[in-house]
DNA sequence: GGACTAAGAGAGTTTCTAGT
DNA sequence: ACTAGAAACTCTCTTAGTCC
């Protein structure tokens, strides 16, 4: 018996002790990591690639058991966003008892996700914290049995993984003792230059002598019996009717009317760039020549377009609002007679906007065909946009439609954190919204690109990409959405637009990066390590030039006591930058002399103030630490930093500052 | 004409701040 | 103490400008 048929039969012995049966092309794909190899695993979305990471970690969690070595155990599975760190858990809870696991979410800083790794086996987090606590407690990377990266096609330049990854080749490359790699993705991607390059290139960003892939034909018979056939993408173009050509046609009449007010040359076509730039020229030379009837023009040319671009791809209301809400805002109580014309006449057209009572937009009535032609019973659809507004306004105008309520479908829309132009979700908004996905409350989730990578319904049987167009790899994480049988994929498009151009493009590089796959599998060994270790010999020197370029910086970092602080309004000298002392997470002065001269302090607002009469300068708050005197916590916006030479730096925030000078902790 | 670079927009994430 | 929002950072894509 071979070793490899070996570590199969270990691995289905492991499987009894799992809460699922694997199927034979998992315990395939799994091999090279149970050998000790790093390795990258790729296969299409849906085929449980999660399930065999469990599977990896169960057999080394056996190995280090049986040798009583569990205390060394200890796994990182990183995932690229956040709400993946709890999907990917459950599916772990499936190999491992939920005490093990350990869920690293927002509100764990460096500190504590350091204290806290000693408690489980395996911990589940976002590169970039796994990254800060790295470079900001004592954990290192060979404290690891196995880092998992999920969706590892994101280890390329500067992404959070690559970091990671540099700092592995920095510190524990050269050791005996290093973390098992094990590198997930239904697609590497096939880059800028040649896809198998690019393969190599990922390859050794990883550390990362082998690729899995299903090679034999008995697993690809497995994988295809087991696993929903795959669905090819399907196109469906739309042909802008005569109705929303005559809107786009009134704009344009409208806008060459303002133009001609203040004797512009012609204006660039709408909705195409040149008209942006034109707007963005001639608001530069109206600012500089104060002009304001030209700035005027200018502001309701620019809303125009914006209207042009919005009609197509918008529900109409959704438009109107947002051109009213623009006149709304726009009201002065003595308008120029340019503003006055701008108004009228944006005004007829909203009238003549309103008697479009019945206005059919063909692409938006394509969506609700489709989301009909596909619903059954306990289906799911997700439909993939650009845009925060797309998903706000389509959410809204789906749930207004009779069609879509008589059928009992109703619509929830998810999108990233953050507040961006007034459209904001949180994160328990974000849990709710997948939620109510998952159970059935949405029958349709309108999402941004949020939703493209890792989202999990297994009753999601169709993707409806609205108008909206990535790279290759969007394209087949796409498609992995649909994970029910008989899914669909769709991408709603105008006919001859740069979506479509770009989707056949995505189409012939995924195809490439296929053939990739096949030219690794084919080539000899020998020949591929070669061109790997070529990779990584200069991956490696870049990285010394970068550590040691790092050291240098760390070198000339300067003693604080050279520095000054003052007030950022009035210049006056407050202390001297020794008294400065750092407690997480902010800044403080233990000067006495500050304390007791340079400051007003208003005790009722636990606000201090710049001394001078004239200034009187917000300088910062006070802070009780229990049992002590009231610590003076600097605010970095209220002072400015004199460096030798006399040289003024006011600084945004605390980070630039500390990397340029050394600061005292608080003990 | 093709390759490269820079800037801008829109998406994401984390950290820090300020208000309740 | 908690929470929402701003700021700072990265990534991808598109467009415009520059160089060969």
């Amino acid at each position: 018996m071979s070793k490899n048929e070996d570590i199969l039969v270990e691995l289905l012995d492991q499987t009894l002790k799992l809460r699922f049966v694997p199927h034979k092309f998992q315990l395939s794909l799994a091999k090279n990591s149970c050998l000790g190899e790093n390795n990258i695993i790729t296969v299409r979305t849906g085929s449980g690639k999660t399930l065999i990471a469990a599977l990896i970690a169960r057999y080394w969690y056996e190995k280090y058991a049986k040798q009583d070595k569990l205390a060394d155990f200890k796994v990182a599975f990183i995932v690229p966003t956040r709400n993946l760190v709890s999907q990917q858990i459950k599916v772990f809870e499936k190999a491992f008892a939920s005490n093990e696991l350990l869920e690293i979410s927002e509100n764990y800083n460096p500190q504590k996700i350091f204290c806290s790794f000693w408690l489980r086996k395996i911990i589940f987090l976002t590169p970039q914290k796994l990254f800060n606590t790295l470079n900001q407690t004592n954990l290192t990377l060979d404290s690891f049995t196995i880092i998992f990266f999920d969706e590892c096609h994101h280890t390329n330049d500067k992404h959070p993984y690559n970091e990671i990854m540099k700092i592995y080749y920095s510190t524990v490359f050269h050791k005996t003792v290093k973390p098992l790699i094990v590198g997930l993705t239904a697609s590497l991607g096939a880059g800028k230059g040649s896809p198998y390059d690019h393969l190599i290139n990922m390859c050794a960003n990883l550390d990362c002598k082998t690729v899995s892939n299903i090679i034999d034909h008995d697993d690809q018979v497995d994988l295809d019996t087991n696993i929903p056939s795959p669905l090819t993408d399907t196109i469906h173009f739309i042909d802008l009717n005569t109705e929303i050509n005559s809107i786009k046609f009134n704009i344009q009449f409208i806008c060459s009317q303002l133009g001609l007010k203040v004797k512009s040359k012609q204006l660039p076509k709408l909705g195409h760039s040149e008209f942006e730039q034109f707007i963005f020229d001639t608001n530069k030379v109206a600012a500089i020549e104060m002009n304001r009837d030209l700035l005027t023009v200018v502001e309701y040319l620019n809303e125009l377009n914006l209207f042009y671009q919005r009609c197509e791809d918008f529900p109409l209301e959704y438009c109107i609002e947002k051109l009213k809400k623009f006149v709304k805002d726009s009201v002065v109580e003595e308008p120029t007679t340019i503003k006055s014309f701008c108004m009228s006449k944006i005004n007829d057209f909203l009238i003549e906007l309103e008697k479009k009572s019945n206005f059919i937009n063909p692409k938006l009535s394509c969506l609700i065909k489709m989301i009909l032609k596909y619903n059954k019973e306990n289906s799911r659809g997700l439909v993939l946009v650009r845009t925060r507004h797309h998903t706000k306004a389509l959410c809204e105008y789906l749930n207004k439609v009779n069609d879509l309520k008589e059928n009992g479908i109703s619509c929830g829309f998810l999108i990233g954190l953050g507040c961006v132009d007034g459209i904001s979700m949180n994160e328990n908004q974000q849990r709710e919204s997948i939620e109510n996905f998952k159970n059935g409350k949405f029958k349709v989730l309108v999402a941004t690109d949020i939703a493209q990578e890792g989202l999990d319904v297994p009753t999601c049987n169709y993707v409806i990409r609205y108008e909206f167009v990535s790279n290759e790899i969007g394209t087949v994480q796409s498609r992995g959405r649909a994970r029910a049988k008989h899914g669909q994929c769709i991408l709603i498009t105008t006919r001859g637009s740069l979506n479509e151009k770009r989707e056949n493009e995505n189409c012939i590089k995924e195809e490439m990066m296929e053939q990739a796959l096949k030219i690794f599998n084919a080539i000899e060994k020998n020949q591929f390590l070669n061109e790997f270790n070529f990779k990584q010999a200069k991956l490696l020197s870049m990285i010394r030039s970068l550590s040691n370029n790092y050291n240098q910086i760390e070198k000339i970092l300067m003693d604080s006591s050279r520095v000054d602080v003052h007030c950022r309004d009035c210049s006056q000298f407050l202390f001297n930058g020794s008294n400065l002392r750092y407690r997480e997470p902010s800044y403080f002065s233990i000067c006495k002399l500050f304390k007791d001269n340079m400051i007003n302090v208003d005790i009722s607002k636990q606000k201090f103030f710049c001394s001078v009469k004239s200034c009187g300068k917000e300088l910062g708050r006070l802070v009780q630490i229990r049992n002590s005197s009231p610590l003076y916590m600097i605010d970095i916006k209220g002072i400015t930093f004199k460096f030798p030479g006399n040289k003024m730096v006011p600084y945004s925030k605390w980070s630039g500052i500390s990397s340029q000078i050394s600061i005292q902790e608080f003990k």
